[in-house]
DNA sequence: TGACGTTTGAAATGTTTGTTTGGAACCCAG
DNA sequence: CTGGGTTCCAAACAAACATTTCAAACGTCA
């Protein structure tokens, strides 16, 4: 196994790089499951061996694409949310603040490394749809603190909206999102953007932030809340 | 090859059949290409080499799986878009009843062939996202009626909405539609429903409809449209 | 009944997958 | 220069995959 300590000598970090970014383009536009190894040493030019050299096994390779982005970007909308909540005091905050926070973070992070974070939307809004069983496992755990926080935010926000028609609303808000991060793969196969590149990260989010804001604000159907209303979240595991 | 006409003689529908809903099942909740010819015929409990007698490839499953699914769905959208325009005469049509048609058929088709539509739903979400070339083949065939059509009447509903602003919002709209269609395995990985079972399509769809019918009614954030007001659909294909 | 077309079964095809191996190449300290 | 730790490479590995083959079993019609 290769000891800790010492900076590595020639190129070590220069490969390991390379099969970062190679593999996070080919998860991105080709999913997990279907990328080999071989596809990512290639586009890499590195030999097949160095995956299981440098990270161990695919799926190792896999979380640590996962856990370098999906980090700073869930630690960026919460720390965003801790803003609003700490200028508000006590009383609510805004909706479409809120969904900001949640949203526009997933802009931002494109122009923090290099400005390969914009690939990184898609990659998340694919990992949403894998089927693999190692997604499974460490997804919620980055997740499961920013939904706690957002829906405390959301359910002080709209008082009038009960626990279940909250979780249904933060489905479609996530699916939206998801969705649209997930783009152009999926998106353009049928609904074919006129202009705007979908590139544009920033133009996606400045449209996607009112539609969600007037949908969350929207008024519940009836009085269907007939078997809701539990405590919030109750196994988040 | 198997010749054409005359009926089949043994149980011949049956192995069809079975393997059929064995793919379905399995594509479902494992995706397509993750799913194993090998898994599906244990499952079918018929030989491996069934699925190559009867469909050809494994491809040719799939494409035929995905057919008689969705070619009934989106008729039945279409269906109940004609009746509304017919009824509308040349006036608008109201934006919830245009979002029911879209949505709501999706929920209907569970109740045609057994009940194992409300399956194909799933299926469907999944297939948004999934990286095989031979998706981007067929998919837009299906959609690209469906597409035009709900856009055209979108745009009359909603008159001062740009191209560009109402592509994105339809963007949105499909993207909540399939990420909760998909549901079960993605969404409660960290929004975990508290009650309300997700095979309960029909309580999705209720909640679905008012979300997308405010986010699509919401004003446009400014002016922002600059360059937009393109004919509509440019290339399709 | 006998022959034909259709369907099934078990086994083998060749390809692709992730992972492992042993040795060569490399860097730097002693 | 010599050794030990580190990185790389070409090759091979076993497992899983979709697909093909060929003979046996079946139903149907002559």
């Amino acid at each position: 196994m290769p000891s800790l300590h010492r900076a590595p000598t020639k190129g070590s970090l220069e490969t390991k790089e390379r099969i970062f970014d190679a593999a996070e383009a080919l998860f991105m536009d080709q999913g997990f499951s279907t990328t080999s190894l071989r596809a990512i040493t290639a586009k890499a030019k590195v030999n097949l061996a160095a995956v299981n050299y440098h990270f161990g096994s695919k799926e190792a390779l896999i979380r640590e694409v996962f856990d370098r982005s999906l980090g700073p970007l869930n630690g960026a909308r919460m720390a965003q949310l801790d803003r609003l909540e700490a200028v508000a005091g006590g009383n609510p905050v805004a909706i479409d603040k809120i969904v900001e926070a949640l949203v526009s973070p997933a802009l931002h992070v494109s122009h923090d490394p290099l400005k390969r974070g914009a690939a990184f939307l898609r990659l998340l809004g694919r990992a949403l749809s894998e089927p693999a069983e190692y997604m499974r496992a460490f997804l919620p755990a980055h997740y499961r603190d920013v939904v706690v926080r957002f829906r405390r935010a959301l359910s002080l926000a709209l008082p009038n909206l009960s626990e279940a028609e909250l979780t249904w609303r933060m489905h479609f808000t996530f699916g939206a999102m998801a969705y649209s991060m997930a783009g152009t793969d999926a998106v353009e196969l049928f609904t074919t953007p006129d202009d705007a590149g979908v590139d544009d990260a920033e133009a996606i989010v400045q449209r996607l932030i009112p539609f969600l804001v007037a949908g969350l604000k929207s008024p519940t159907p009836k009085s269907r809340a007939t078997r809701s209303v539990e405590p919030s979240a109750r196994k988040v595991a």
